[in-house]
DNA sequence: GTAAAGAGTACCAAAACAGTCCTCTTTAGG
DNA sequence: CCTAAAGAGGACTGTTTTGGTACTCTTTAC
């Protein structure tokens, strides 16, 4: 459905506000308790950035994790190839198929993977350092393109 | 997960195939027989489409589908729109979670949006027409992640 | 009037997600 | 050297999505 999965965009709120101050040792009740998220959640996407390298863990007491790299080198699509489960695409390739055995599928997958190149493309672009940075555009009104719930609570923020 | 479902799929399909013929007329067992998928899910398909624009459709005996409109009018984008069930978007508006008291994460969203921007402009470029064209490379062995020749009206990143 | 074709809706099984929990290892500090 | 805090690694489970099907109604050529 073309969206990334919950953990990815905690990973993303956890690194980021991990870059914000990148030599400090959080743990994982740290952020959790900052960021409004469950530690068990707030772990399990800790552990699988740590396989990434994305983050570095200190064991026993007094440990926690500290970024792996400097946040310009950390891209977002970085964080999805560590968290999304499936490897990056936007279609799986129906190759096992029967359908593979008419001749069109073979050149729509061809322009599907096209198109992957372009997304992937948009996701190696943008770094962690650029998340941290204050946006230009002011962020609070700007409507989604389907934004229909009018919860006021964005308008805390500014 | 980031991937499009299986139905959006059947949907290219279905509709490439379709304008290798722009003027025909399809009934639904047409297309499942000729594209090897189930009668039912073509036509969930084939109304779906309906409910768009992207196919006409003829009611009574001797009914069927035909293409909406010319297939160099037809983008993978209003594809997409007319199968998934959610609206486009890589992320849920995390709206109505706790996070987004959290000042950073309206950053980040703002910086999902940007990406999401990159993305649709990936799907809105490329047309039906595109997709039933003969593609230069062969498509046949190519292994996933290798292939990265850009187009140069994709090649929108850097 | 009938049969073929689409429209609309409801349903069910299987797969994927999200979140939690449990046990083991590491290590600072007393 | 014992303890407690913190991470590592799995396993498990309830819920949600999805994919596919089925059933009934409407339309229309002959």
């Amino acid at each position: 459905m073309l969206r990334i999965s919950k953990i990815t965009d905690y990973g993303t709120l956890v690194l980021t506000h991990m870059a914000s101050m990148p030599e400090h040792l959080f743990s994982a009740s740290d952020l959790a308790a900052t960021l409004g998220l469950g530690v068990p959640t707030v772990s399990k996407v800790l552990k699988l950035l740590g396989h990434h390298g994305l983050v570095l863990s200190v064991r026993g007491l007094h440990g926690g994790y500290r970024l792996g790299r400097s946040p310009d080198q950390i891209s977002v699509a970085q964080i999805v190839d560590a968290l999304e489960d499936k490897p990056f695409g936007l279609t799986e390739c129906s190759a096992n198929s029967g359908v593979c055995s008419i001749e069109t599928s073979c050149r729509i997958r061809a322009n599907w993977q096209r198109i992957n190149v372009v997304v992937r493309g948009a996701l190696e672009d943008v770094t962690l350092a650029e998340m941290v940075r204050p946006v230009p555009i002011e962020c609070v009104i700007k409507p989604r393109l389907a934004d229909a719930e009018p919860t006021a609570r964005l308008g805390r923020q500014k």
